[in-house]
DNA sequence: CTTACTGCAAACTCTTTGCAGTGCG
DNA sequence: CGCACTGCAAAGAGTTTGCAGTAAG
C-alpha cells in the first residue's frame, strides 16, 4: 500500500522533471504510514528521529507536492494550523471540542446524497471535508 | 429576526455582566444583517461606514463574544482567514476552487444521516461544518 | 466610582519566500 | 554541468494580548 503510493509519487517527480532526493523519500514514506491526520511540526518530528538534518522547510514543500500530486489533503480544523491527511484514507471526522479527539467515520449514503446534491446545481466535486463537532462519549459523563 | 437576535445578545450581555455599548451594537447589527459569512476585515469596513472610529480588535473580540453566546460561528475555509457565519443562518458550502465562489446548500436527509451516525459513536453533536469543494457550473465550462 | 471596554501598538503563530550553497540526473 | 532542491533566515498574513485612557452601570 505505502509503496504502491512512493511509485505514485516517484512516477509525478519523473513526469514534472523533478527530482527524486533522500528527504523526500524520508519524508513521504514517514508521512504515508501515517495514516491519519498529522501536521507540520508532528511530522517534522518523526522526520528528524530518522534524518535529522531536515528542516521545517521542506517538509512542508514536500507535503505541497504530495497535496499538488493528490497523495494529500490539507485540512484546518479550527485551531489554527494545518493538517495533512494520506488521501489514500478518505473518512470524515467528528472532533469532540472537549478533550479535542478525533473520531474518523465514513458513510456511503451521505456521499450518495452529496452527490445528488452537487449534480443539481451542476457542480462538479473534487474533494469535500465533513466534520461533526460536538462532546464525544467520555467527555459528555463529566 | 435581526432585532430578536440583538435581543439574545442584550440578555447575554447582561447575565454576565458585561457591557452593552455603541461599538457592540453597531458591529453585531451589522454582522447580523450579512446573512452569509463575512470576515473580520469585510465587516470592520461597513461597521467603519456607520462609525469610523471603529478599529479591527474591538470587530474581533465582538465576534468572539458573539461566538461565546452561540450566535455565530467561525469557519475556516483553506485560505488562512477565518469566516464567521450568522448562527442563525445555517447552512452547508459548495466552494468552487476556480473561482472561489461559495454556494449554500441545505440537504435534511444528509443532516438526519449526520445524526444518526453520531448517535453510534455515542457523540452528542453541537455544530457541523460540510463543505464540497470542486467546479461550479460555470468553471467547468471554460 | 468601579469595572469592563476600546484602540493602539506590539507580540505571536504559522505560513511562505529569497537566497546561497548542495546534489540529483 | 545545469537546474532543481535544501536549509537558513527573514518576510508575510492573520490572530491575539498588554496597556493606558474612556465610558457604561
Amino acid at each position: 500500500m505505502a509503496l504502491n503510493l512512493m511509485e505514485t509519487l516517484k512516477g509525478y517527480l519523473k513526469e514534472k522533471g523533478l527530482k527524486q532526493t533522500r528527504q523526500r523519500e524520508v519524508i513521504a514514506s514517514t508521512f504515508f504510514k501515517t495514516d491519519k491526520h498529522i501536521g507540520i511540526e508532528e511530522l517534522l518530528e518523526k522526520v528528524k528521529n530518522i534524518e535529522p538534518s531536515i528542516g521545517y522547510v521542506t517538509v512542508y514543500r514536500t507535503l505541497l507536492l504530495l497535496k499538488e500530486c493528490g497523495l494529500a489533503h490539507q485540512r484546518n480544523f479550527g485551531d489554527g494550523q494545518s493538517l495533512f491527511e494520506n488521501a489514500g484514507e478518505h473518512h470524515d471526522h467528528m472532533i469532540c471540542i472537549k478533550c479535542g479527539k478525533i473520531v474518523e467515520f465514513e458513510d456511503d449514503r451521505i456521499e450518495a446524497l452529496q452527490e445528488e446534491v452537487a449534480k443539481n446545481y451542476h457542480f462538479k466535486i473534487v474533494s469535500h471535508r465533513h466534520e461533526i463537532y460536538g462532546a464525544c462519549s467520555f467527555c459528555q459523563t463529566e
